[in-house]
RNA sequence: CGGGGUGUAGCUCAGCUUGGAUUAGAGCGCCUGGUUUGGGUCCAGGAGGCCGAAGGUUCGAAUCCUUUCACCCCGACCA
């Protein structure tokens, strides 16, 4: 490719509404331009990195054994409603009424219409194990899109399907995508984390997301000092504090706490701790209502609550419903006397291992102080539990061992779903037996977008952008300083050969100052560069020299297109083996 | 959806508090001519704006008021 033909615009200045390093240099580069809040377009270069690593995504997923098809972008509503899942999905679910007035969703994943398509083919254990998947474009309406790429309302996802006769047949179904995933993501030559993660809204039995450490990830993973473990925050479990002795302690008493609700203005009232304090938090699942237990300074963890619950979605209860559970305003819900109006009231293990604690006295504007968990309300019973449901923090355990927290961008996940899906949407085959069975469900995503973001995070300087050479729009550059005659010539010819030897070359043909190609070309991040300049010319040399790096070497103009076609194999080759 | 912020040239921003001599500006980018050629040359000339939109106040609005839209940040939410 010809500089001077292509379109890489790229500028100086930063713009403003960039606010991490990857958005910023994705623009700076004239990889992208924004269309609109979270929609991007991506301009030649920038395409070509997104096809770079769908590329390899799709070599690994064929080696795996998956099956690359496409699936419609707009589904029909009622798929999701079969699911659930118009309500799970909530807002986040784009749909749109067309001209017949059937609903049509936009897909944000493709569980519904890709089982809903299997049903069809599949009736024999015959057929079994498949895995489906497509590279394609996804829509969900962001509350919020944010880190330009990271959080977009359209991005690319590779999504595959496997679907399966049993429970080993899945194992092994997710062992190879798991598999493949490594080697995708080491490929792509990004450093990963592989943490355990909770299924969410996907439902199912088991989960690892594919996490790239860096800071200005959404992510909190939760690991052991020497990695050999780690966690999504959502999964991350906890060491339960030991039960103290029985202690003596004054019989609880309410106190008058006018118009303090929260917890922060419970303690400055009350001149007391978060620590000390229990807070009490009114959930529904549909017309059920639940209460759950935690330590003031602790947070309710939502998956390990609907874990525990084991009651479908649950969210947070409205005004109405705290106010009837309770016979208070909200801000005063607490623990005492108040299993009787529950259908359930779940415990964290660090409430259960409270001494003396104040909590909210189900009285409006009242607080209790004198609380003994266990004396003062049950912690075992009927609609009773002791329960870990909290959010881990920075200093607990488990097993004994330190829990750190580090953020780290979600790049892939892979689930076992089961059979949410396949029941719903009918999948079901004839066994060995002549038996029908439903068949098993994994599905597994790569986030396309997040990869190219991701690398650009891990591998950047003051001078723009290094991509790993796998994923680079160029592998190439080739840059000429000055017009002499001598010297396109010489550039001509080794373009010519390079693009003979496969070697993917962005030929800087400008008619630009040196200064100006050499930061387009370190901005633009481009792993190889050579530069045929008039001094070395004369000497039958040309300059050679990787991204980053201060040191060139001369190599013969007569071999340079080998001896940098093997510089470029050399490179891959590292990537592929790691 | 709550809190905060920003909309002025393609980009980054000044001007707004205190309305009028600013004929709406600067730098970068763009076009023309010259100059220069190993890390974003220099000089000269030029194109480019309903000051986000709509109402209002005023003799007079980029500037004050009201409404609205878009975008960004924090939070809530989220495979």
């Amino acid at each position: 490719m010809r500089y001077s033909r292509t379109l890489i615009p790229t500028i100086k200045e930063v713009p403003a509404d960039a606010e991490i390093i990857s958005h910023q240099l994705m623009l700076r580069a004239g990889l992208m331009r924004k269309v609109a809040s979270g929609t991007y377009a991506y301009l030649p270069a920038g395409w070509r990195v997104l096809l770079k690593i769908m590329a390899i995504v799709r070599e690994e997923m064929d080696a795996a054994g998956a099956l690359d098809c496409t699936m419609p972008m707009i589904q029909p509503y009622e798929l999701w409603q079969k699911t659930g899942r118009d309500i799970d999905y909530g807002e986040t679910l784009g749909r749109f009424k067309d001209r017949h007035g059937r609903m049509n969703v936009l897909s944000p994943t493709a569980e519904e219409v890709m089982t809903f398509v299997a049903a069809g083919e599949i009736n024999s254990y015959k057929q079994l194990p498949i895995n489906l998947y497509q590279i394609n474009l996804k829509y969900r309406d962001e509350f919020r899109p944010r880190f330009g790429v990271l959080r977009s309302r359209e991005f690319i996802m590779k999504d595959a399907y496997s679907f399966d006769a049993d429970d080993a047949m899945l194992d092994r179904s997710y062992r190879a995508m798991y598999d493949a995933y490594c080697r995708v993501f080491a490929r792509c030559g990004l450093e990963y984390v592989i943490v355990e993660a909770e299924t969410g809204e996907m439902g199912g039995s088991g989960s690892h997301q594919f996490t790239i450490p860096c800071e200005n990830g959404e992510d909190v993973i939760v690991h052991f000092e020497d990695n050999s473990r780690a966690w999504n925050i959502e999964k991350a479990p906890v060491d339960p504090l030991p039960r103290p002795a029985p202690v003596q302690a004054a019989a609880p008493q309410d106190v008058h706490t006018p118009n303090v609700g929260s917890i922060d203005s419970v303690c400055a009232f009350l001149n007391a701790k978060p620590v000390q304090l229990i807070k009490t938090l009114i959930y529904s699942a549909g017309d059920k209502v639940v209460a759950a237990l935690v330590r003031g300074d602790h947070e309710v963890n939502p998956e390990k609550l609907v874990q525990a619950a084991a009651m479908g979605h649950i969210e947070l209860a409205n005004e109405a419903t705290i106010e009837r559970v309770t016979s208070a305003k909200v801000g005063f819900a607490g623990p005492i006397g108040l299993a009787g109006k529950l259908d359930l009231m779940l415990i964290d293990p660090a409430v259960a291992a409270m001494t003396i604690a104040i909590s909210g006295a189900n009285k409006t504007d009242h607080h209790t102080i004198n609380v003994v968990p266990g004396r003062d309300f049950a912690l075992e019973g009927n609609n009773v539990r002791v329960v870990d449901i909290r959010l881990a923090t920075e200093g607990d355990t488990y097993q004994g061992r330190k829990l750190l927290f580090k953020r780290g961008i979600e790049v892939g996940q892979v689930f076992k779903l089961g059979r949410k899906y396949s029941e719903k949407l009918g999948v079901k085959f004839l066994d060995i037996n002549g038996a029908e069975q439903i068949a098993l469900m994994g599905c597994y995503g790569i986030g396309i977008n997040r990869i190219m973001a991701s690398a650009i995070e891990l591998y950047n300087d003051a001078d723009g952008i290094r991509w790993p050479i796998s994923i680079a729009p160029w592998e190439v550059i080739l840059t000429t300083v000055g017009t002499d005659q001598p010297i396109v010539d010489a550039a001509e010819k080794l373009y010519a050969e390079l693009n003979q030897l496969g070697v993917e070359v962005l030929y800087d043909d400008r008619d630009l100052r040196p200064g100006v190609k050499f930061k387009d070309a370190d901005l633009l991040g481009i792993p190889l560069r050579a530069t045929i300049g008039k001094k070395a010319l004369d000497q039958g040399k040309i300059e050679f020299k990787p991204r980053g790096e201060k040191q060139s070497t001369m190599i013969d103009v007569a071999t340079a297109a080998r001896q940098i076609a093997e510089s470029v194999a050399a490179m891959k080759a590292r990537l592929n083996t790691k």
